[in-house]
DNA sequence: TATTGTTATACTCTATAACTATA
DNA sequence: TATAGTTATAGAGTATAACAATA
């Protein structure tokens, strides 16, 4: 990859300092909802059915169970996710988010659709979808590690 | 760019995400310095020349002035970074990264190289490029919209 | 005995506001 | 009067640890 290895220019390095950045962008972007980029995090892996119940949000995110039992309170609190009991293992609340909440998400998605349209735009269409190919391959990747059963 | 607008289809979404799991990654091995990934942004952007004062970091890091000098404390505290006033403007404090403070951005440079090559490894060498090259673009492009007298 | 979720508690990071000093 | 930096304070976000319920 990058042929120099000081820091500032490696992909790593970036990656960090652009997604900090556009996470601090969504933040702003919710903060009238009282929400953070984490429950919407939360509201995406359930939607997607990457996660069904709190302990898979806990380990897809890396996030401690505590944190999560405080991000469904809230998005429960706001009608925008349902907590009900797994009738097949009573410890278990399976997650599913509501009409509410995914209009939210759709909500969301159009202004991330807008801060794609601003990449593309930068880096022309060739570029932009290749940076696409490589986000996607990249999250596939990070969600395949951590699902069930991952150290 | 994506033709799907859904959140977790969005270039936008997933750079946050895999941008957010990488701070959180750098910042677990800085753990035992004491540092965070903003002490480490504040040392890089001095050490390539993007930032001369506090003032700089804060504008560059859309960081509050008042964080600043706490990084910038701590930075000098364990002798990676200088602050001398500015003989030209006794208000400002030019910032300087020691030493020790280059070796601390050439270990995490070895860190993030390894991260690269992970990187490159799952999206071959092609791909891999394109991704590094459109990051670079961006964060040119981050840097120069927040170079002086931006909004 | 292990898993899932919860509660109580404390700590870290960060911003806001009021202030000092220089210009 | 505006800029650069500092201090004091408070709030948000998160983890750890101890716990309860279920398997």
């Amino acid at each position: 990859m990058a042929t120099d290895s000081s820091l500032p220019e490696t992909a790593a390095f970036r990656l960090m300092v652009l997604g900090t950045d556009l996470a601090n962008e969504f933040a702003e972007h919710l903060r009238e909802t009282g929400l953070t980029p984490k429950h919407l995090g939360t509201l995406a892996m359930v939607s997607q059915g990457l996660a069904r119940t709190q302990d898979d949000i806990a380990r897809l995110m890396r996030v401690s169970p505590s944190l999560v039992v405080r991000l469904a309170d809230q998005l429960e609190q706001r009608g925008l996710l349902e907590r009900r009991r797994d009738p097949a293992n009573r410890r278990k609340h399976i997650l599913t988010v509501t009409g509410k909440g995914e209009s939210l998400l759709a909500e969301m998605g159009s202004h991330a659709a807008a801060v794609d349209a601003e990449l593309s735009a930068r880096l022309g269409q060739r570029l932009g979808g290749q940076l696409d190919e490589a986000l996607a391959r990249l999250m596939d990747k990070l969600v395949e590690d951590r699902s069930r059963k991952s150290p």
